[in-house]
DNA sequence: CTGAAAGCGCTAACAT
DNA sequence: ATGTTAGCGCTTTCAG
């Protein structure tokens, strides 16, 4: 039919026809069918989002701020959570696509990429963000994890520290911001003429946390600050000292790597390297709409957003000095 | 083709044509193409979830589980956040609706319900869970909140308390569970011929707190204790707490609804009602599977979760006597 | 047991 | 400027 036309604006239709058509479909109530829609060869107005997992504050805020963003431009946002494993973001991007989903904004959760591939073959945008997807053409979107993670423990060292213990989660090192971070630390450790120190916190949040911090609590010699690779890892570093009753910032000092909620709540407060959460999502987002409406020629972009150090008390700065540093 | 039946098994087919058709979809790496078939009137495998807010703690730990289990299941989860808004959500409902999900997961932001009727007359099963779909024959997960609150506010009484101030969030009464809290804290409060008073806490996380809370520490007679609805709320409950240096549990004794990261961090520790939080969510998505797999007859099911009151200390109960009361 | 063919709702090319 | 038609890839009925 020339139904098709009006609604989709295709061709020159006759006003009065127009008038018709446009009378008819509020009468029967007409949708036209998505399915025969994507059938036809377009593509669904929905976004495909795939994180590691949607329980992490700030991969959830991220989340919530590219929904908003894409829902403005009128897409939808079809969310997935890897679970930081490989093969179900594999399945994950082969459903998507098979949906034909106009674009995807992906965390990886690891470093194989094949997967992506397939679907920038069918011509599907892709943005990665948090991470980046390496070796593969796409926008990205990142903070220099490398850099604020120096100047975190620069700051450490600043406040005369000489052991200051990295500690970092373990998911096998698959993760590009945590290995990024960990050298930030290690290059800085090595600068100042410090020996670096890790030490691992396996499993998930609700697992107990396994005693190798304990025994690099009671090492010789012993740590006097730590810094840790994210906001998940902070906050069992936290619980595990607050256990042995160590006092912060005296006993210990802390800097963690992403800003969460209770940060400002506990005493001491923490200080914290803060990411713009919200930015990332929002401009993750208008990358991708920016592929997806048709910029298919321009050379991948790379772009670094920057991190504050929010200076607290956990870090041994003192009560009143408070205070944020780009 | 027969191609057909031997990959969805419809029909005999004979073992020789079977083979053949096995290798060549091998060979050539044949994949059925969902839009073809969902013209053909089938539904996807893929389960629609509706949250107000995919940056809250709560709801975000709700969504990951649903994930998990409807994963194991087979099927793809497609989330989607609401924003606390209606229109958000009946639009999301139609496009999940025109799009052929299989089922819906929701929690609905507010009391109209006209959206989802659109979703069953298609014949799609709707669960809600956390806040029930009120006069709508589907099945729904709840706790009981009432009880629960009503068990804090008891707790609070026990202890001593005469004036406890209620402090809520300020959504327009669109949420069912905070409705629910106030209420079981209302009850309670009159059966100990107290009076029950209230305070909003206006805002999203990140916007500054009104001063209502800041009167109403100033009123006489002045609150001894608070209870706090929800997670959202205790956080900013106690970041004003700080700002005027009151004292917890001593100046002002704290209960909150939701189990938070920081509530066992913080010091003192925050004694809360926990919800049953993973299980909502994988309890809602199996309820949804049962539907989805052809029970459509049976009479819908209401199930409801039990809570525990996590005894910490900022209700005045003293450092070593956490525990739990179910 | 298997092949042929109709048709789901839409769009784009073609014809008027 | 508008009407007609082929066909997207699948399922399902109808013959064989």
């Amino acid at each position: 039919m020339s139904v098709s036309r009006v609604v989709n604006g295709t061709r020159k239709v006759g006003p009065e026809v127009e008038r018709k058509v446009r009378t008819a479909i509020e009468r029967i109530g007409y949708e036209p069918n998505e399915a025969a829609r994507i059938l036809k060869g377009h593509r669904a107005r929905v976004v495909g989002v795939i994180v590691p997992d949607l329980a992490d504050p700030f991969f959830a805020t991220c989340v919530n701020a590219i929904q908003e963003a894409l829902r403005e431009a009128d897409y939808m946002s079809w969310m997935a959570a890897s679970g930081h494993k490989e093969d179900i973001e594999r399945q994950d991007v082969q459903i998507m696509v098979k949906r034909k989903v106009a674009g995807l904004l992906v965390i990886p959760s690891g470093f194989q990429n094949d997967h992506f591939l397939a679907a920038r073959r069918s011509g599907i945008p892709i943005v990665s963000f948090d991470r980046p997807l390496e070796n593969f053409d796409a926008d990205r979107l990142v903070v220099d994890n490398r850099a604020a993670s120096s100047r975190a423990t620069q700051h450490l060292i600043d406040h005369g520290h000489q052991h200051i213990l990295c500690v970092r989660g373990s998911d096998d090192d698959k993760s590009f911001t945590r290995i990024e971070r960990i050298t930030g630390y290690s290059q800085t450790m090595r600068r100042a003429k410090h020996s670096a120190r890790f030490c691992y916190m396996p499993g998930s949040l609700s697992a107990s946390p396994s005693n190798q911090l304990e025994f690099a609590l009671k090492s010789h010699p012993a740590p006097t600050a730590i810094f840790a690779t994210d906001n998940t890892v902070a906050v069992r570093v936290l619980r595990e000292l607050q256990k042995h009753s160590v006092k912060i910032p005296d006993k210990m000092a802390l800097i963690a790597f992403d800003d969460f909620d209770a940060a400002d709540l506990m005493r001491p407060t923490i200080t914290v390297v803060r990411q713009p959460t919200v930015d990332i999502g929002r401009q993750a987002a208008s990358m991708l709409l920016a592929r997806i409406r048709g910029d298919v020629s321009s050379n991948p972009k790379e772009v670094v957003l920057p991190t504050e150090l929010v200076i607290r008390e956990s870090c041994g700065c003192g009560k009143h000095r408070s205070k944020i540093i780009s």
